[in-house]
DNA sequence: AATGAATGAGGTTTCATTCAT
DNA sequence: GATGAATGAAACCTCATTCAT
């Protein structure tokens, strides 16, 4: 087996499927773009299903670890918040491809929805929850914020600024300005004082 | 024609689309819901993807209309958008098949995706956009937060929450409390006073 | 019964099959050009196919009646043979729709070929066949000329000039030059003497 | 890919259009025929009129190329055109299935009548116009006559022969017999001398 | 391991025909 | 008789997957 191999495959999937959408692209397609011939996608990759699972599970890995490393850098729950918010958005500017796959194809994969729900995304969102619980002990955030939501209303919003900033074709939203506000929201409400 | 018939069809489709998935419903299933043959489907309906249009279209109308209205009940901005987030969510346990298009399987369409965005959609999230407008001005809110990104803020966060209490079969989540989460952290943000 | 709109029906099939083929022609639109209801034609022709050999069969008397009564007006088989060309053409020339019909479309109904054969198309090949055999007992043509074989190479001359007419939408040909060759050819064949 | 397959395909499909029709012949029994899988012929042709084109595109040239080398064999413009006469009806006699496709079928295929007109047909039919130039030229022939027109007499006479040929399943017309019979008409008339 | 031709199940859509009103 | 909404069979074509080379 060669993992080289394997990674064009990984990635010209990334690719066609941002691209048409999982339903819509063709196992040829990826293969074309990957070099290869059809058949040798099956050699690493069990089927289509298998293909965009294995995106989710391989890509999320270098995401989330370097979240990690990111958040760990900082000293508050404050900067750790802000941190997640601005990284996961230069991830989005950086890759649109990929933070489309996440955001909009990924669920439409049935074999994603129905029972794979806990892998990699659950741990992701988990790293926010793990913030605002260590927000709270510090005394820096409200104890009466539950983390299963809390984590929920992050990234939903954070997504659905990146998933507008995916399909919008010009890119001209300003992500880091986004960003603060974002932050903003969520630390200090909206509420004038 | 028989505009009872039309709906039938339209009540099937979604719930064959929130079941199965836009792309693995079938036309068939469709119509045997509606309780009609195959061909009447293509008497109200041009196509598959004019039958998911005429859903977000047509259900949508109701649905804004009853959130303006409920808005409009209310004295204050906080108040107006507290009653955003809450009926929101209440439509979405009302009928969860329904929320389930409108959150994820309505992406998929193509002909929704490319250039259809922006009639029913935006119309909803500039109601948000508007209240925190309003509150602006009466100064009940920040003025330095935008509008355009607060919209999506919210809606991502309130869109996130409905997603997974729809994707999760087991209905034990509490959307009431949720509701009430998402509104402290956006009116008060989670910074301890 | 109402015998005009079965008349009716019958003028718009002849419009809709020569202009869409008789497999592309659909019942709803011969309905619409008729001024009916799809159910209507059903209540004057059996079927698609009927119809069909309607428009052939009663179209076809007329022609048959017109073209004998021509032919019967010239003195010789010589002049009656001249009047069948240029007779035939005029048609064409008057009613492309219904020669397109004859001439392409009318091959392709089923039932028309299978076991039909040998109706009215008979009787007016049986025209060019008689005046044959009249020529040839009247001592104007030579009587080693099968009258079968005859027929057919009449008829073909003529109806490929038709087509060709039919066919080619600008309609600079003239019939009447056409008509004086294949007169010319027949009478006195090519040979120089 | 395997040009034998193709070779195969194209076969079945002269023999299902010839005996269904183009219309009524299915895909599925082209590929029965040709021993293949559906999908195999789309691999070789694009649709199913593609198919039809490429019958005709295919077939014709040794054909057409059979043709010229009969007619270049012989001496004079008569013996050319007696030729042309001969061999055309010899190829139906050989093929009927083929023969019955460029008669008939053919004419259905809405691309083939829309536009396509004028490839190797025209180039066949050419054949006989160049007979004829050459004819008067050399002095044998009227040089009265059309080539444009006499073409199309020549053709028309030749298929309607084949044409009732094809259709009467019981093959006991004589086609030498009839191919003097056109070739005398042509060359000397009907007019008895 | 790699190829890519071959497979064939399956879905959308059309449209001749029917039949309740 | 007239209507036209409803029917549902049937066919083209696609494309994920396989397998002989």
């Amino acid at each position: 087996m060669n993992p080289g191999k394997r990674e064009k495959i990984l990635k010209a999937a990334i690719k066609v499927f941002a691209r048409d959408g999982f339903y819509n692209a063709k196992m040829e397609e990826v293969a074309r773009r990957a070099g290869v011939a059809v058949g040798t996608t099956y050699l690493y990759f069990e089927n289509k299903d298998d293909l965009m699972i294995s995106i989710f599970e391989e890509e999320m890995v270098p995401i989330i670890n370097a979240m990690r490393r990111e958040i760990a850098g900082q000293a508050t729950a404050t900067e750790k918040l802000t941190t997640f918010v601005r990284v996961h958005l230069s991830f989005v500017e950086k890759d649109p491809d990929m933070a489309h796959l996440l955001e909009v194809e990924m669920r439409q994969c049935s074999k994603f929805i129905h029972g794979y729900h806990g892998g990699r995304f659950k741990e992701y969102l988990d790293l926010i929850a793990a913030i605002l619980v260590e927000g709270q002990i510090a005394g820096e955030f409200e104890s009466s914020i539950s983390p299963t939501i809390f984590k929920q209303i992050v990234f939903g919003a954070v997504d659905q600024i990146a998933t507008n900033y995916t399909v919008s074709r010009a890119r001209r939203i300003n992500l880091n300005q986004a960003a603060d506000q974002i932050v903003q929201v969520l630390l200090q409400g909206i509420t004038k004082k």
